[in-house]
DNA sequence: GGCGTTGACAGGTACGTTTCTGCATGATCG
DNA sequence: CGATCATGCAGAAACGTACCTGTCAACGCC
């Protein structure tokens, strides 16, 4: 049996070689003629890419990968509790990010590769990555140390903690938002307000909390907070109901997770508590239910799509060996949306108009 | 320059070269040690694996894919609405699919790429894939088709339309879920049941407004529904609005997409209607915020995890040659998540308990 | 003691690209 | 008119792995 035999009989898909074969020329000139490289008559290109599309060729991408040590795949690590990756408090966030993320990197002809952030490298060394996208990652993660061991870039949403060497990361300032927040609920009137935080030490939470600490120490006021485990959806609405019934009741709370504000919202009406004339309320959330709730509710938005835009951006321009010296930090700004359940006393009952369409 | 030079050299990862060099045996010997083939002795393996571990060796994901043809990569597709992938209207239920099939996928050794369903297949033929998950595919999907053409298997989810050669597909039951719901609200009392619905033509939308029309048809009623584009946030509170304002209002409602439930019950708050006195509530939504909304609204779950776990067990099953002739079938049945906005003589007025865990 | 048999490894090839190098051919120029 | 040079293309060497095909020793068997 012949080579040609062999190349000829194969089934499945053309090879470089075939077209060659078929179009009378060398596999350079295929090659050149497909990637716009090289110095051929504008006929000799046409004929080429004519006789590749005739043969329904499509150029073998692990072939690509191995020759060229470039595979156009972005990790995207999620923190995984249990099995699951991602928790389920995370939705929203999540899932606008890594919608923001996905589009920015196909745009400029990369794709997402979901990975978990389990220390299992056998499920990393199965893929080849140009780079990966770490959410918030811990103090050591080992999956970061080993990637950038490997001199992969890694681009981090949320401040890396320790001496985590990333190649950049973007994240908000949490400390900013929730003072600014709790300035926001002392103008609208907040005697005494609460936290419904998480008992995780992830870098969010941490910020978030000393954030708050702080300012009680400011304006001396004793502390008021239930902490639970965030990724554990019952847990929430527990402590909401633990939070108001504490003696020292807060007459304002705000709550760092995305499901508080209908965990509070509900053990405030089972307290028999009025939102906003009894008690104020601010959840960080991006989900849009919030503007149609009984009443319409405060939300510090984190602005997960302009994260997973930056993200991306400055992962593909490390890949791409735009460098630069030192870690690249981008700081998104949030975005506080008022709505009732933050004013103490509401302007007028008003018809609540339809979700905005969230632009950016 | 001598070859061992230049191999000792190379800056970054370690070859199989290095380690079948370091340990003093042939690469044959270190491919077999490490994957667990061949005929070694332990201490052999032992050792290999010693010294692998040593050096920090990784081995190529690309070239154990163009080796072995199989890449541990799959595709989910998701339908893009102008620039962005997925719409928002399936957040809860695309972010809790993707959830449930990346989970499945990585404990089988696969990881899930996030592509598009464009037609552009440039980005398509840069990943090599050993299969696709496609969600809702159109008529004659051209991806699905070209897909199917290069051999690789292709697992949908949602019943495909037309002669779409699939390799396998997950599907709930979406007329009987849409009868027995409307069966539900009539037992609770509703005379003249309306439907918000879309105006795309996907299969969901399809299947789910066929069945309101036959079951109208077949009790008598007059349909009374409103269509509107459910990939804009927008309209889907504009329609809600609209369809509590006809002349012929209905006393019950069902919405075919997740933030449905919100935008009626603000609709239905502007007209002065009682839930569920006035009005009967039920929407298909995967969101736990309806368990705590007031009142709490009855949903329609299309189990996304268990779709999202099958369509990647079928999948596998597929690329890893468990093979049956035609096209797989499964359907996961459906769950109507009674709650207040759906009985009409509320038995007494609970306390509503923390939300579910949400266990499968 | 010749002979199959089996264990333990080495050599070499193929996977399908990209790209470096090289070789003709004709054009340009001093 | 020979030297130089751009042009258009072909050959072949990688990229790093997996696996098929040996080879060589030791070993039991009649």
């Amino acid at each position: 049996m012949s080579r040609a035999q062999t190349r000829g009989s194969r089934q499945g898909r053309a090879g470089i070689r075939d077209v060659a074969a078929a179009a009378g020329v060398s596999i350079t000139t295929v090659s050149d003629a497909l990637n716009g490289k090289g110095r051929l008559p504008d006929a000799t290109r046409r004929h080429v890419r004519e006789v590749a599309d005739r043969l329904g060729y499509r150029p073998s991408a692990a072939a690509r990968t191995l020759r060229t040590g470039k595979s156009g795949l972005i990790g995207l690590t999620v923190t995984t509790y249990g099995d699951e990756p991602f928790t389920f408090t995370e939705f929203a966030y999540f899932a606008e990010m890594a919608r923001a993320a996905t589009s920015a990197a196909l745009a400029r002809g990369y794709a997402l590769v979901i990975l978990p952030a389990t220390s299992r490298h056998d499920v990393w060394s199965n893929v080849a990555l140009d780079g990966t996208v770490v959410i918030d990652p811990s103090d050591h993660d080992p999956v970061v140390t080993e990637l950038v061991r490997q001199g992969l870039p890694v681009v981090s949403d949320g401040r890396p903690a320790g001496t985590l060497p990333v190649t950049a990361w973007v994240d908000n300032d949490h400390e900013a938002a929730v003072l600014d927040l709790l300035d926001h609920l002392a103008d609208a009137g907040a005697r005494r307000i609460g936290l419904l935080t998480g008992t995780t030490t992830d870098t969010y939470t941490r910020l978030s909390t000393t954030a708050y600490l702080n300012w009680c120490e400011r304006v001396g006021q004793d502390p008021v907070y239930e902490a639970y485990p965030a990724h554990d959806p019952c847990a929430g609405a527990v402590a909401a109901d633990r939070l108001l019934a504490r003696p020292d009741r807060p007459d304002a709370v705000y709550g760092l997770f995305d499901p508080n504000g209908t965990d509070l919202l509900a053990a405030a009406r089972r307290y028999g508590l009025r939102v906003p004339d009894d008690l104020l309320l601010v959840c960080c959330s991006e989900s849009t239910v919030y503007a149609t709730t009984e009443p319409p509710i405060t939300t510090l938005s984190l602005k997960p799509r302009r994260i997973g835009t930056a993200v991306v951006q400055l992962l593909i321009d490390a890949i791409e060996g735009i460098d630069t010296d030192g870690p690249v930090e981008q700081v998104i700004p949030t975005e506080l949306i008022v709505r009732t359940s933050s004013q103490r006393r509401s302007p007028r009952t008003t018809v609540s108009p339809p979700r905005s369409p969230a632009k950016d």
